[in-house]
DNA sequence: TATCTTGTTTATCGTTCGCTTATTAGGACA
DNA sequence: TGTCCTAATAAGCGAACGATAAACAAGATA
């Protein structure tokens, strides 16, 4: 029965350098839990590192610690302070200025880790998510509507500020970004193949739209 | 010590048609996955119920059955082909048409349970996903599509048949207004609270932008 | 080569999971 | 009021969960 041979894996104990061995752990964790969420098994996710469960619980004393790492790695530490201040530069067309945004913005977000993640913590109602979603908001939104009154020619958000409603229409836009995403990641449908593209004519449609629509919100 | 007495609750023992009672099952069991997922476990659905846990496995053989029917119940039975008829009604302006569906599709999919459980199902990769979002495409996204080069005076879709690229297009009008659920039931963000204002202006931003992002994708 | 530190594994704890079996009791009918 | 069907419960199974304790061994230092 020479076919029932079978090749014994003998599982060579490598000894890593601590902050090599957590970081490891840490990217492995990120792939796992983006795959199927953060009720996936310690046990499974050692299993796929090709280590012991236990040696998990030496690097991260709880699971729940391991999952606040996760985080911290997948959001903040992507989030670039330079979007604000390139939207905000005048010196080149508003629409231009949306279309290089949105097109560096879709590099960060358009990753299978980033985007699986967002939604799990997000349905599980983690703060992160809320303070991200802030950022977006006061950081990135707040900001287009303010370039949008100034490219439109409306009144001054100094005098007459930004309303929620005008908040509001900017979501849409990044919906339709950030969706593009949900497409491709959460439900794993084919997505735009060119998405400069998509991007640019996204762009034109809501810059083309929304000059009388703010219009009528800002001195209607 | 009279603040100690403790009320006992007597567990009394309800005899309810089968019927009655599996309605009652799956109605707390999508309450409850709506919530925490389907990770979660069927002795706190019974807890919250009322009943014990074996009563669950009476009615739904597995707990998969059980979530089968979450789906079946949730997607299937909101689904209305009198908005396929509707938005194909050129006797309305288009832009009205839009408004009015989405202000329709709004009040189906604007729902805690609705919402939560697409998107827990959309990150489980369920078959039943991609099968609902197919429905989207070819019955209310496409139909726009055709819609919008009638409106615009472009080619005929029997002759130039509706690109993927106008999909896509279509695609961000709808995300916009989903997007508006998600930051609600996902998120717990505060959303526009004239919803139909929200919608009117979101169409009148599309549309008012999308004739010549549409021309030259048709044309071009 | 012997020693020591500590990264890693083996074995296991207490709990909780989906699900089953055996028993109890509600309520329509005679 | 007594009978009977079956809805509902009580008790518990094996497997898998997060986490721990004790034993082992890789590799730097002497």
């Amino acid at each position: 029965m020479a076919d029932d041979i079978v090749e014994i894996e003998t599982p060579v104990r490598r000894r890593l350098p601590p902050e090599e061995r957590e970081r490891q752990i840490l990217e492995g964790a990120i792939r796992y839990f983006a795959e199927v969420g953060f009720d996936g098994q310690t046990r499974e996710l050692a299993r796929r590192l090709g280590i012991t469960q236990p040696l998990l619980f030496r690097y991260f004393p709880t699971k729940d610690d391991l999952i606040d790492r996760v985080y911290e790695e997948v959001y903040l530490k992507r989030w670039k302070d330079e979007w604000t201040r390139e939207l905000m530069d005048r010196s080149i067309p508003l629409e231009e200025r949306l279309v290089r945004y949105y097109e560096d913005y879709a590099v960060t977000i358009f990753d299978y880790e980033w985007m699986r993640i967002f939604m799990f913590s997000g349905l599980k109602g983690e703060p992160i998510n809320t303070r991200y979603l802030k950022l977006v908001r006061e950081r990135i939104l707040r900001v287009i509507c303010i370039e949008l009154r100034h490219s439109f020619g409306l009144a001054d958000p100094a005098q007459r500020p930004v309303s929620p409603d005008e908040i509001d229409l900017a979501w849409s836009l990044h919906a339709a970004i950030f969706y593009i995403g949900v497409r491709k990641w959460i439900y794993y449908l084919p997505a735009p193949d060119d998405l400069s593209a998509f991007i640019r004519r996204n762009v034109k449609t809501f810059f083309g739209g929304a000059g009388p629509v703010m219009k009528e919100m800002v001195e209607g």
